[in-house]
RNA sequence: GGGCGAGUAGCUCAGUUGGUCAGAGCGCCUCGUUUACACCGAGGAGGUCGCGGGUUCGAGCCCUGCCUCGCCCACCA
């Protein structure tokens, strides 16, 4: 027999046949046996360089492997290009805290040797994160992956703002941005998240200048007030119009301030007057801007008060706050203090408040780049799915606002800009020595970096050599798919497209895929705090890489979030076992009759890329479970083909699935069993080959989602198959996709009765209570006479053995056998012998209803295709239906006759 | 304030041109060792598909209103 053990051990296999895979080099897509396939592309989202993989990797390694192995194996060049990003605000907070664990800092250090520091980190945990996507078994080109830091993409990324700049599509300009005082450095619009808090409202007086009155002004900020320019009412306000035009004192500072009238100003809000801050509130920006208000700002990088709060200066922004209010209740200027719920803005990564500050900062041009991506989609040049995000997308373009791309950051891409001393800023493919302008010397270059995402959005092109016209770039750009979460479709999806088109005057992709998070079984958020984070690794030692994969893939549905329930990853654990074990099955049987029951295996009988309609000869040779399981494969083939051509994962996934388990394992194998346990040499060396036949191809269906468990089954297939499998490749991953062949409609029918038949049987010998063990004689009565049901029967249902003649397959019978249980199925009845096991009344219960429930089918159906069903729907449809009328009137007829019979009996 | 998604068996979820669509897995109940598999096999219980209207011969599936939960965008101090 053959070696293998019962279960299937992934721990045995997972590492071992990655190894095997990575170093036959299949992963490259120059091992296609076709050298001018059509390429298939996906460059990976690139995961932070120091980052530790979460269900979010594992989410789009299952897909994108699926894609890409799908792919792959219908003979295109697949190439998926991996790589990491360097992540600029997130490492860089990770090499900090190291700092400060050795008790220094990155000031201390220096740029230069923070920066070597940095480095030394990278190259020091850089690789985990790609080790563990080999875990998930991601079929990447490893000798193409990329670094968003490497000499090549920090080429791109010169050329890229360079090639900006020069356009002028990049400017710099002082304005008010979203500053993060823990990080010290500004961020962009996406990157403030607002989270509903409770605060405080202060109600104050703003006194006025000669006069004992004043204005009512209420603030969730009062340090700001030392930066106040104005106090501003409603124009049509009339508690207020007296005011208009006289100027008014800052609190404490008896800074003189105008009073101005304008429409921004709620009067049902707070006091209904408004204290205007320029430098430090978005809409006080646009009010100052308005009445040409000076702009002042108080606040440092690190949100302690500058010199311009007077008596507040160096104090940090909430100690300010609590001072200044502390020192104008004294002053008798406060009214009151009152709860409030509002939204405070934070930073994504710090998590600390956000400042609004002015500040100089280099922005991006974006609304000529927004247009042309809105249009590519629009065009649908450019398809997202799911379909909803695509207006989730234009929303956001046409709303946008210039990028800042400038981070006080160390780690990343310097800004290209210099200064010379004569105040000439220049840029420039190559470092400059001088000023192009005055040739001066004394240069500097701008001390901040980019934003990380300006990098990634170069991701598609930059990783195949672009700038340079190079092999890679021309063969495999534009690339095809873009998979990712679509919590980051404005961040790096939407920026993908704006730099594609404008850098390559091409769409980076065609369709871009989003899934969705990844939650706890209950649905709420992973997070380290609650303490409900899975972590993949330990869900894969437990369980499996393959159970971790198709639980992710068939789990849901693209674009919502996933909640992932262990028990499911349990019994997709299960599903690889069970793989396993029909190739044990199938394997033991090779071997066993290695001797006689094989004879010479010709072209015919192997059909792995049957194509041939179902011809005479064909149903000469095979049996009729092997025509059944054979055609139920091939519809298999076309529908799992066709779901997975449209992107749905989940659908295919889970009909693949429950061909295997519940029609090859609990149906085909059992039936073969009866074959292979007979002595006609030639139909066991038939059923040997379909099992063979099934088998492998469905292990092919399987493998882009369960790569590992499939190739493992496949080798060892492949290995004992003899004459069977000589011509097979040399692994799954490069085997050919399955074409499928004919589907034989007959054979399909027939079997299907049989299950019919066979269900109902164990269905009333259970509800009988008939010893499993015991065989019972029956009278089977089938419209047309299906002589090779009666062994079947005989074998799954235990029935009676056909040489005592106690089973009978009959195509009508004229007198029913004797004590008998009459079960009645779409076209066939049963009478089973009970003798004396049956309650004659209870049975006559039984099949009154069912005789009532084929009447109300009746009625039922008769009213639908009296009415104006008949003519508007569809023919096969109400062809359905007829069936299932013309089912009912047999249905009726028989059991009438049966109830009628044990009434009398009674 | 605007937009989107979800609400289907106890739990986690499928269900794409409206016509066996009322399903799967887990859990539960009864049985069970026949050439693979107890990570198994056979059988079973369990749902008015959030609620109210409407369109249709026919609606989880389309339209409309409402309820609950979640998310995104905007951000009136």
């Amino acid at each position: 027999m053959t070696t293998m053990p019962k279960a299937y051990d992934f721990r045995a296999t997972e590492q071992r046949l990655y190894e095997f895979w990575e170093q036959s080099g299949w992963f490259k897509p120059e091992a296609a046996k076709n050298p001018n396939a059509e390429p298939f592309v996906i460059a990976i989202p690139p995961p932070n360089v120091t980052g530790e993989l979460h269900l979010g990797h594992a989410m789009f390694v299952s897909i994108e492997d699926l894609l890409i192995r799908y792919q792959r194996m219908k003979g295109r060049r697949a190439l998926w290009i991996p790589g990491t990003d360097h992540a600029g605000i997130a490492t860089q907070l990770q090499i900090e805290k190291m700092l400060r664990d050795e008790g220094t800092s990155r000031e201390a250090l220096g740029r230069e040797e923070f920066l070597r520091r940095a480095w030394q980190w990278k190259d020091k945990y850089g690789g985990i994160i790609t080790q563990q996507l080999r875990r998930l078994g991601a079929s990447c080109d490893w000798e193409r992956e990329r670094f968003t830091l490497d000499d090549g993409l920090s080429r791109a990324v010169r050329e890229a703002f360079v090639r900006l700049y020069e356009k002028g599509m990049i400017y710099r300009g002082t304005y008010l941005i979203n500053w993060s005082p823990g990080l010290k450095t500004a961020v962009s619009d996406l990157e403030v998240e607002y989270n509903e808090e409770e605060v405080t409202l202060y109600f104050f007086k703003y006194p006025l200048k000669d006069s004992d009155e004043f204005i009512p002004v209420a603030t969730v900020r009062p340090e700001t007030i030392l930066a106040d320019t104005a106090v501003a009412v409603h124009p049509d306000d009339e508690r207020y119009a007296k005011f208009i035009g006289r100027t008014a004192l800052v609190p404490m500072l008896k800074r003189e301030i105008p009073v101005i009238a304008d429409e921004a100003v709620s009067r049902e809000f707070g006091t209904g007057a408004l204290k205007v801050t320029p430098g430090h509130d978005a809409n006080d920006y646009e009010i100052g801007q308005r009445h040409k208000l000076p702009v002042i700002s108080i606040m440092k990088p690190d949100a302690t008060l500058t010199d311009e709060a007077g008596p507040y200066a160096g104090m940090d922004r909430f100690a300010a706050r609590e001072q200044l209010w502390h020192d104008m209740q004294q002053a008798r200027l406060t009214i009151k203090t009152q709860p409030y719920t509002t939204n405070v803005p934070r930073t994504q990564r710090g998590g600390e408040i956000v400042e609004p500050l002015i500040s100089t900062q280099w922005f991006v041009r974006i609304k000529p780049l927004a247009d042309q991506a809105t249009q590519i989609v629009r065009d649908g040049q450019i398809r997202i799915i799911p379909e909803r995000f695509e207006k989730v997308y234009f929303n956001w373009l046409d709303n946008i606002k210039d990028w800042c791309i400038s981070r006080q950051l160390w780690w990343g891409h310097r800004i290209p800009v210099w200064y010379c001393e004569n105040g000439h800023q220049f840029t420039g493919r190559e470092d400059p020595t001088q000023c192009p302008e005055c040739g001066s010397t004394q240069i500097e270059q701008d001390p901040d970096v980019l934003d990380t995402w300006f990098s990634s959005g170069l991701w598609p092109f930059s990783t195949l050599g672009w700038p340079d016209e190079t092999d890679d770039f021309k063969t495999y750009y534009p690339t095809d798919v873009m998979e990712t979460g679509y919590d980051i479709l404005f961040f790096w999806v939407a920026r993908m497209i704006m730099l594609g088109l404008d850098f390559t005057e091409e769409p980076p992709f065609h369709t871009i895929y989003l899934h969705g998070l990844v939650r706890d079984e209950h649905g709420r958020k992973m997070s380290k705090t609650l303490g409900n984070v899975t972590d993949p690794l330990t869900v894969m030692d437990e369980f499996g890489t393959d159970a971790l994969r198709f639980t992710l893939l068939t789990g849901g549905t693209p674009g919502n979030d996933l909640n992932l329930a262990i028990s499911r990853v349990a019994s997709n654990r299960n599903f690889a076992n069970k793989l396993w074990n029909a190739a044990r099955f199938v394997i033991g049987n090779l071997n066993v009759t290695a001797d006689g029951g094989r004879r010479t295996v010709d072209d015919e009988a192997r059909t792995t890329t049957d194509e041939r309609p179902i011809t005479d000869e064909y149903v000469e040779r095979y049996d009729l479970p092997s025509r059944w399981i054979r055609s139920r494969l091939n519809r298999t083939i076309h529908d799992v083909t066709g779901l997975l051509d449209d992107y749905q994962f989940g659908q295919a996934g889970t009909l693949a699935y429950e061909f295997v388990w519940g029609e090859y394992c609990d149906w085909y194998v059992e039936m073969s069993k009866l074959t292979l346990n007979g002595d006609d040499a030639a139909a066991k060396h038939n059923t040997l080959a379909t099992l063979v036949h099934v088998l492998d191809q469905s292990l092919r269906l399987l493998h882009p989602f369960v790569p590992f468990v499939t190739e493992e089954v496949w080798q060892h297939l492949k290995r004992a198959g003899g004459e069977f499998t000589e011509d097979w490749d040399d692994a799954l991953m490069i085997s050919d996709w399955p074409k499928g062949g004919g589907f034989d409609d007959d054979a399909e029918q027939r079997i299907n009765m049989l299950i019919e038949i066979v269900r109902a049987i164990r269905n009333a010998r259970v509800e009988k209570k008939v010893e499993p063990s015991k065989k019972i004689a029956a009278t089977i009565v089938v419209g047309d006479l299906q002589e090779e049901f009666a062994p079947l029967a005989e074998m799954i249902a235990r029935l009676a053995n056909v040489d005592e003649e106690q089973l009978y397959i009959e195509t009508s019978i004229t007198d029913k056998p004797k004590d008998s249980l009459a079960l009645v199925v779409p076209g066939a009845e049963i009478y089973l012998s009970l003798a004396g096991m049956v309650d004659v009344g209870k049975e006559r219960d039984r099949l009154e209803k069912e005789l009532q429930q084929a009447e109300g089918d009746i009625i039922r159906l008769e009213k639908l295709l009296s009415g104006s069903f008949a003519e508007r729907a569809p023919a096969n449809v109400v062809e359905k239906e007829r069936a299932r009328l013309a089912d009912a009137y047999a249905r009726r007829e028989k059991l009438a006759a049966e109830v009628e019979g044990m009434t009398q009996a009674m």
